[in-house]
DNA sequence: GCCGTTTTCGGCCCGACTGTTTTCAGTCG
């Protein structure tokens, strides 16, 4: 872990603890703060601070300095040390079983002597859980509900999972659209979030169809019905993912579209600006403070322009730099579904995919694409069925016969490979052969305990690499991701014109660090690394991913057309071969 | 603990749902 992120930990936890002990709560939301802003910094804490732009952050005071400056000295902070002689950390880790709370925990703590999570987990077990003030039967099964659901899945739901269930649940209510206006799923998937925690849906209705759908809501198959209200229902799936709906009255749709958009920290950002202005904002609407009169809130357009800025694009909602932005008029414009123009990453029957050549490239040819890239593996991926010089000339002759069908479409079918990059850093298949490609993507597939940043540095001199795949190596769900001095790839990224993948099922870049690409005027091509027909409508989520991280049009190889992908490739071979 | 086009002190976002509390506390987002 990195020092920003393992400091974001330390304030949380410390958070936790300060809240455990009673300590005024507005000194723990500052601490949560601070966690959030460490968590999402793009740069190096140790520059930033030396820099002093650190103290100039929304939320950094002396305080804060003084602990992040001793932590970065001496790798310890005495404040959070001192916490521990007084707190059991571990019980702090329990905060995050679904309905246990501090006050909770705090009465465990004091009545049942309870210092420990696996205490805590037989007091609750056992019975004697209800022993506490205010804690009746229902209370005790919601808790031990809670911590099952806690122990089997702490794992929060890939984007792609969560965009799956989040279809299903839009589809559910398909045959009830009369009912309602308006639709959209919410949170941290319109955030295009990493990872998703539970799926919200919003809909906006006349208070008279309410009723009716939520009815609908919660009599579709699910494990159970966790809570059901006028204006909130939530139930658990079969496979035990949490789903909220949420029904608001048409004149309120923009303020609750962004309210439960979030995040969390954007929100309250943007009502303290509210505050600021004398208005208040919720999710009814923005209102005047004084008279209570209603402003705005049908639009979400409108409610930040009330607040004196632009539209925020969901995906920057994290008060990572984006409302300043806004005020000033000045986001970027980034880039969008229908600016992309090809696939650069997908595979077919040939290796490890699922569909024929035939099948990929006529469901590409329909999403709308100039071109494709198919990218089947090299030889030395055995469990993938690798393909050797010898079979890759036989799909190019099939792919040959396919161009004759599709050109005159306008439609263009490139020959790629995704060649391993082997443990010296080699490429898997001979440069001569290389050549004959139209496009190589290079990945790591083997060795992946190890800092592989000479592999990756290695591969990019090669005149014929025109693209990193998954160059972090982190898979959602599997792997962490090995070292990976990213600075030195992203300048020798730059140098050789060799482009960075945005892998889309693995979400490999994170935000920051495509946000860093971005910045830095590396390319950054967005892949679906479809292994079927079905995962080549990822795109929309790869785009998403991108725009978390900042990305314009410009960066993004696959807006360019033919003629752009063409000249890429040449510009590389021209400048190392 | 942080912050200031009303403030260097006195504030700090807001509301729904559940459960057991007969008037509100805890949790969540």
């Amino acid at each position: 872990m990195d020092k920003e992120k393992e400091l974001a930990h330390l304030f949380e936890r410390m958070a936790d603890m300060l809240e455990f002990l009673g300590e005024n709560h507005y000194r723990v939301r500052a601490y949560r703060r601070v966690a959030e802003l460490l968590s999402q910094l793009g740069e190096d804490l140790q520059e930033l601070l030396a820099s002093g732009k650190l103290r100039q952050m929304h939320g950094i005071g002396e305080a804060t300095l003084e602990k992040i400056e001793e932590y970065l000295r001496t790798g310890k902070i005495k404040a959070y040390e001192e916490l521990k002689e007084k707190v059991p950390e571990e019980l702090m880790e329990l905060l995050e079983v679904p309905g246990l709370g501090v006050k909770t925990l705090r009465l465990a703590y004091d009545k049942l002597k309870v210092r420990s999570k696996e205490e805590f987990i037989q007091a609750v077990r056992s019975g004697r859980i209800a022993f506490l003030p205010g804690m009746g039967d229902k209370k005790v099964q919601k808790l031990m509900r809670g911590l099952e659901l806690w122990e089997n899945s702490k794992k929060r739901m890939s984007l792609i999972q969560a965009y799956d269930l989040g279809k299903a649940l839009l589809k559910h209510f398909e045959p009830l659209k009369d009912l309602y206006e308006r639709a959209e799923l919410v949170g941290s998937l319109r955030r295009r979030k990493e990872t998703v925690g539970d799926i919200d849906l919003l809909l906006s209705a006349k208070r008279e169809n309410w009723e009716r759908l939520h009815q609908h809501f919660v009599k579709s198959p699910c494990e159970e019905v966790l809570l059901r209200g006028e204006t909130k229902s939530s139930l658990l799936t079969q496979e035990g993912r949490q789903v909220d709906l949420r029904t608001v009255e048409p004149e309120q749709w923009g303020s609750a579209l962004q309210y439960f958009t979030g995040s969390k920290e954007h929100n309250v950002r943007l009502r303290d600006m509210a505050r600021a202005l004398g208005l208040k904002l919720s999710e009814y609407g923005l209102f005047r403070a004084d008279t209570g009169e209603r402003i705005g809130g049908r639009e979400e357009e409108e409610v930040y322009r009330l607040l004196g800025m632009e539209w925020i694009p969901p995906e920057l909602r994290e008060n990572a730099g984006e409302i300043e932005l806004a005020m000033a008029g000045a986001l970027p414009r980034l880039v969008e579904l229908k600016d992309i123009k090809g696939d650069f990453h997908m595979h077919s029957n040939w290796s490890d995919g699922a569909n024929s050549l035939e099948e990929m490239v006529q469901a590409c040819y329909q999403l709308g694409y100039q071109y494709m890239v198919i990218g089947d593996h090299s030889q030395s991926s055995k469990v993938a069925n690798g393909l050797d010089p010898a079979r890759y000339r036989e799909q190019f002759r099939l792919i040959e016969r396919l161009r004759e069908q599709y050109e005159p479409l306008g439609f263009y079918i490139l020959r790629g490979c995704e060649v391993d990059i082997l443990p010296d850093g080699s490429l898997d298949l001979p440069e001569g052969f290389l050549e004959e490609f139209d496009f190589v993507v290079a990945s790591i597939h083997m060795k992946l305990n190890q800092d592989n940043t000479y592999r990756i540095l290695k591969a990019m001199e090669s005149p014929y690499v025109n693209l990193i795949g998954h160059p972090t190596g982190k898979a959602y769900g599997s792997r962490e991701g090995y070292p990976l001095q990213m600075d030195k790839v992203i300048q020798v990224a730059k140098e050789t014109g060799t482009a960075l993948e945005l892998n889309t099922p693995r979400a490999d870049l994170s935000p920051e660090r495509i946000r860093k690409c971005v910045e830095a005027g590396v390319t950054i091509a967005v892949v679906t690394d479809a292994h079927s027909v079905r995962h080549l409508s990822y795109m929309e989520l790869g785009v998403g991913l991108a725009r978390r991280g900042w990305a314009t049009p410009e960066r993004v190889l696959n807006t360019q057309d033919i003629h752009g992908i063409r000249k890429f490739v040449e510009m590389k071979r021209k400048l190392l071969g």
